[in-house]
DNA sequence: GAGTTTTACGTAAACGTTTACGTAAAATGG
DNA sequence: CCATTTTACGTAAACGTTTACGTAAAACTC
């Protein structure tokens, strides 16, 4: 037997109103009564069921993350963010990884629902018109988190990835590369394929410097992807001297292959992550990369989404800065 | 305006009664009557309130994870399997990290009373008297993972520390290898901890090894506090062929430090982890680890969860085959 | 000290469901 | 065709809260 409100009241003689407005102190009752209320409270053991509050005040203080892939460390970081703030709010966190597969993020979206979620986090993936119109009719603030809508209204938190990759390859140019070798992830990835894929281009034609033959674009984000994309890389274009990689697991399977093929890293090679996840750190060497925020991204997507609860309006997106962090993966060209 | 069941009903001319029927398929009522209210049901878009639904069943459907830290490979593991099992069985999974924080993880059990989840996976982390007595209190089916507790009887799910430790050790021996060192984690750490370096122990006594000055216990599991713990073995113990580390990051910042020192892995040192995470296999050379079947794991600890939930009997502990997963850092000495 | 305001409550409806109970009509049995 | 069972519903209570409204007493006001 759980014990209520109800038991309370009783056994305090009073009405649950008043032990309501004392639980959740709104006004209206005598220092006596509460001294008493309280005992009672402790005495019995009486802890309100956050299911009868969200009945009628309508709010679950709970809301829902869609991700892609869970195991994957950036989204740990992004999760940690999220998880981080809203319990600053009082809410939890229901974690959905859709595993980037419409049939499983539709369920999701529909368990969300019937759980009266506050709010959306939608993370890393193509918000499509059959999700945003879902999500619009569960009329509930919606955040995206490292990805972009062009179609529809919805704010974003995340960095400028053409920017950034731009200064990635900036950055190699000005260590003195010239034929700098691209391993892009997936191109249809709207915001970790193309915009990269763009940035790279741009910075290298604003330096004058050929493309041909210098991207390759694999399949996915992973190592073996990276490992598989540089083999072809190294064929096409034997003579690269530097290869930005769309992502840190990417870059560690360029690392990876060169090491096979025996070449050094950064003496032969220099190779420049993305990310900067855990992993960067651990590579031998330790890997260059384009560092992201990611959990402080994570909790500026969690605050605007309950300041869409509170406030009730939309707010702005925010495009986070990002930086390059130097390790030991990039040598600098002697000059000849 | 959120549509309810009685706005079915009413446009259905029929009762609440009839429609929740309907919608639960309990039986009760004629077959026009179904596609009458189904009809009405799709025109209106009506999906029922979960909320509503838990206050009488008393389930939220809802469960809570407890695990120290999000962002570990082996965490993120564990929840994508748990994460799996409980979607089949529609709950949501409620993550809270701890940061093996006392103060935090009462604040979260306090959280998952309030919300009425339905049940607990505590992970990775003693189970202390307080927490305990707090659960118990919660009367909801509770179960560890990667845990044990000696004095309160709930079940697990892990595998057996000691034994897999036993098994690597004997591994690095019969590959040849007489002077073998230790790198342990946190020795408080009662699963990760102390019954990995009796594994060791054990297995180096039976071959009649020594093993003073052979184990190095560091402050944590991660990255830094191996590569802080190799300097120290390699110090007070310069002729170790072979380092067993008692996690796979713990065995990066082993290979990392023996790097820099130019001691070649397998050559001049092997080297084992513990945990096969995706890390092992990134690593230069790829690392060879005793592997757990970590969201196998997630899966099982969530069955049992519901299986307590659903027959309000207490299950069996279970314990997980480990194996050795061979790659490239394990050497075998020529015998001399 | 009469009139007004404030305080300190209690009553009861509401939130959106499920479900025990009741009942009229339909189906079945002999 | 009457008695009995079954079907197909409807009514209303219950789940554990919050809160609008009402009211008697206490506290002020001048």
């Amino acid at each position: 037997m759980t014990i209520t409100i109800k038991d309370v009241a009783k056994k305090a003689n009073v009405s649950i109103a008043t032990v309501s407005r004392i639980v959740n102190n709104k006004p209206g009752y005598s220092k006596e009564t509460e001294k008493k209320v309280l005992e009672v409270i402790e005495e019995l053991g009486y802890h309100p069921n956050a299911i009868a509050r969200g009945l009628i005040s309508k709010r679950s203080h709970t809301i829902g993350v869609l991700v892609p892939k869970l195991s994957s460390m950036l989204m740990s970081e992004f999760i940690s963010g999220i998880e981080n703030i809203a319990h600053q709010f009082g809410s939890s966190v229901i974690i959905c990884h859709t595993e980037s597969n419409g049939k499983k993020t539709m369920q999701y979206l529909e368990l969300l629902r019937e759980k009266q979620i506050d709010g959306i986090i939608f993370s890393s993936e193509v918000l499509t018109e059959e999700y945003y119109q879902f999500m619009k009719k569960m009329d509930v603030p919606i955040v995206l988190l490292s990805t972009v809508s062009f179609d529809y209204p919805v704010p974003y938190v995340r960095v400028d990835d053409q920017h950034a990759a731009y200064t990635a390859t900036e950055y190699l140019i000005k260590k003195g590369h010239r034929n700098i070798g691209m391993i892009s992830g997936t191109k249809e990835d709207v915001v970790a394929g193309q915009p990269r894929i763009d940035g790279f281009t741009q910075a290298m034609d604003r330096n004058k410097l050929p493309v041909t033959n210098n991207i390759v674009a694999a399949p996915g984000f992973g190592y073996e992807d990276g490992k598989e994309a540089f083999k072809q890389l190294i064929t096409q274009n034997p003579d690269v001297t530097a290869v930005f990689a769309a992502s840190d697991e990417l870059a560690l399977g360029v690392i990876s292959t060169a090491y096979q093929m025996d070449i050094k890293i950064p003496d032969d090679l220099s190779v420049i992550g993305y990310d900067n996840v855990s992993l960067a750190e651990m590579s031998i060497p330790p890997l260059t990369s384009v560092g992201q925020p990611l959990s402080t991204m994570g909790e500026k997507a969690t605050e605007m989404i309950f300041e869409m609860i509170n406030t009730n309006q939309s707010v702005e997106s925010r495009i986070f800065p990002h930086e390059i962090v130097e390790r030991q993966s990039v040598k600098e060209l002697k000059k000849e």
